[in-house]
DNA sequence: CTGCGAAGGTTGCAGCAGCATTACGGAGCT
DNA sequence: AGCTCCGTAATGCTGCTGCAACCTTCGCAG
């Protein structure tokens, strides 16, 4: 892990450099505003740990302009300005974290490792199928990622055949997903939707197809 | 938003829920360690609020156990336990972030939207909609830099479409953005707030529209 | 190859669930 | 007191959806 440190009191710099270095952490120091744009580009730091008060000006000005030059490292605001106010103003800058002075060295550390704390992303990947992105979660179908809006009824058909693309699902599974216990249907109901779905990816240019198997169930395959 | 909070003091609990209902912030309490993992898997909080003193135990020792039941949702422990290592403590034991009481509601909002800035919260924090900008994150909206300024459940239901511009949200997610367990509402008082809302949206030019898929949900789309 | 029965496909139609809109009054805030 | 916000309910409307009638396709056996 590396990050940058932007602190004008030299001996403190190097005590925590020293610290940090114990723990595995690279250390990179400068005092200087106008450094720490450049340095930020020569290296995608880990964590950037800012003091306000600096010989070229009010630390905070920086988060903006790293910001914005698209940088989103998580900075740590290391302070002796340390009253609630300031501290809300540090973190409406965009700053990740405020630590006022005098600190442990393992509440940085901690502090550190809660930003850096990256949870498992449970991104859905949703399903593609044909020129379709279907996210099963919310129920919405996408083409080219212009939104699809389908009848309730209709995209249940769609989202279940969808999640087993390319695999035969049986007629009593299909119903299941769209209806419920209560919901006793006597007719051709279930074959009815599946004819207008059909009906409107082809309209939609969906570049799917549904196929039957006679006494078995449907298939929903890309063309 | 919405966040859950753990807070065995009845008062604080309802001052703070209030005062965070002012924001626009929609908060669940509970005061059992007990609920709270039932209560995030009903409902993907945007955060919790830990007290670690708690009738039924540490509050501390509710993170390990979320956190191994795959929730990453960002946790700010709120204590009076506030030395220095106790801190540390929190902050190791996978808290996002540690505020000692007492505190002000403008500070822990602060930190609210800090924790909800990371690269990791999915929160994203300028949305462009039409002629709109929305900060969802301190639930502002602007046309062209002039604020538009919405009533609290109106802005509340916008953001949440705005968070999915072009893909459909559901009813339930829709109404459990504008109200907490205990609000149930018997009517189609949400069917109003859009009502009331398009027509603010047409009067203020701004280019979006709000349409609805029946059976399923609504969808934000710029026009 | 041909005929037959069963399964599936398509489509019009009527009923009704779901939605849009609006007025009203209570509650809360300044 | 005056204002806005918000839940409720009444009203009207849209179009989904189940149904049924009719047509097409498929599988199979003679």
């Amino acid at each position: 892990m590396r990050i940058l440190l932007l602190e004008d009191e030299k001996e403190l710099a190097n005590a925590l450099s020293a610290a940090l270095n114990k723990h595995g952490i690279v250390t990179d120091h400068t005092m200087h505003l106008a450094d720490a744009i450049e340095l930020t580009r020569q290296h995608p730091y880990d964590a950037i740990l800012l003091d306000r008060r600096l010989p070229d000006g009010e630390g905070l000005t920086l988060i903006p302009k790293l910001r914005r030059s698209g940088t989103d490292t998580p900075i740590i605001v290391l302070t002796a300005r340390n009253e609630p106010l300031e501290r809300v103003e540090g973190l409406e800058t965009g700053a990740d974290d405020y630590l006022g002075k005098p600190f442990l060295v393992e509440e940085l550390l901690a502090r550190l490792r809660a930003v850096l704390r990256r949870p498992s992303s449970l991104a859905e990947p949703g399903i593609a199928a044909g020129r379709m992105m279907i996210d099963s979660l919310h129920l919405n179908v996408t083409i080219d990622s212009m939104p699809l809006d389908l009848p309730r009824r209709e995209l249940l058909v769609l989202v279940t055949l969808a999640k087993r693309k390319d695999k035969t699902v049986l007629r009593p599974t299909l119903e299941a997903a769209v209806y419920n216990y209560e919901e006793e249907i006597q007719s051709n109901a279930l074959d009815a939707h599946i004819s207008r779905l059909r009906k409107r990816l082809l309209d939609a240019g969906a570049g799917v197809t549904i196929h039957n198997i006679r006494g078995v169930g449907y298939l929903l395959k890309e063309e």
